[in-house]
DNA sequence: CCCGAATTCGACATGATGTAGAATTGGCCA
DNA sequence: TGGCCAATTCTACATCATGTCGAATTCGGG
């Protein structure tokens, strides 16, 4: 059953991440297969694929599990991800105290609490 | 002399965004053109694509010109369309403190003062 | 009413990603 | 220790977004 493609470009590969994120632990392809395919669908080495890819973007790290089994786990914590793509979008946003505005007048309140507060 | 694809993925259209939005007025394709392509390479139709697929995604916005020309202008700010991939961001960070914290801690003082103030 | 400039259409190339079967490899048990 | 079997790696192809144009169309102005 070669391919479906019902899903959009980085998807599959958003979803992996996430799972590996949601995991407090390492993972084997296995899990995150069954994690990522609700049903049967997918096949064990389209996650292994995924997984070398974001492996050679280092986004996650392989180490060895027993056996012959690997491991993964994220490179980086989530949040520490996403500051360093916010931290891209200042820079090139042109007028930072202008961007910052607009951005803090999206937040929730509850948001904006916490921003200020891990600003000291 | 088709194709050479001497850019990255993105990279011209990201290119044509900066140039609208480095303009106070709205630009023809033509002008546009000169900005983006130093010497003369680039034919003009490459310019009306990609403008066509940034109005698709309604990142641009057209309006009629002089005689049959075409204006463009970006859709909204660069510092809006920042802010508004800094909230999806944001938005899917997990702990939101947290990678606020991140974040705040790759700025520099000017910038944490700009968003300090930023948030009232 | 025709011409040339501006736009629109249609095409093809490439890189990233989705998706998986075939080939390889290396634990581990009989 | 030899082989089986599962896990991994290799190879391949599909699709989509983007880069890049040339040809066809169109229409304002002379």
């Amino acid at each position: 059953m070669n391919n479906k493609r019902g899903r959009q470009q980085g998807e599959l590969e958003q979803l992996v991440l996430d799972t590996l994120w949601d995991s407090k632990t390492a993972l084997t392809s296995q899990q995150i297969l069954e994690t990522v395919s609700n049903n049967g669908d997918l096949a064990l080495t389209t996650v292994l694929t995924v997984l070398s890819r974001l492996v050679e973007k280092e986004l996650v790290t392989r180490e060895q599990g027993d056996g012959r089994s690997l491991l993964f786990k994220p490179a980086q914590s989530r949040e520490r991800h996403a500051a360093a793509l916010m931290l891209n979008l200042v820079t090139n946003a042109g007028n930072p105290a202008l961007a910052f505005s607009h951005f803090a007048s999206g937040l929730s309140k509850a948001q904006i609490k916490a921003l200020r507060d891990s600003l000291g």
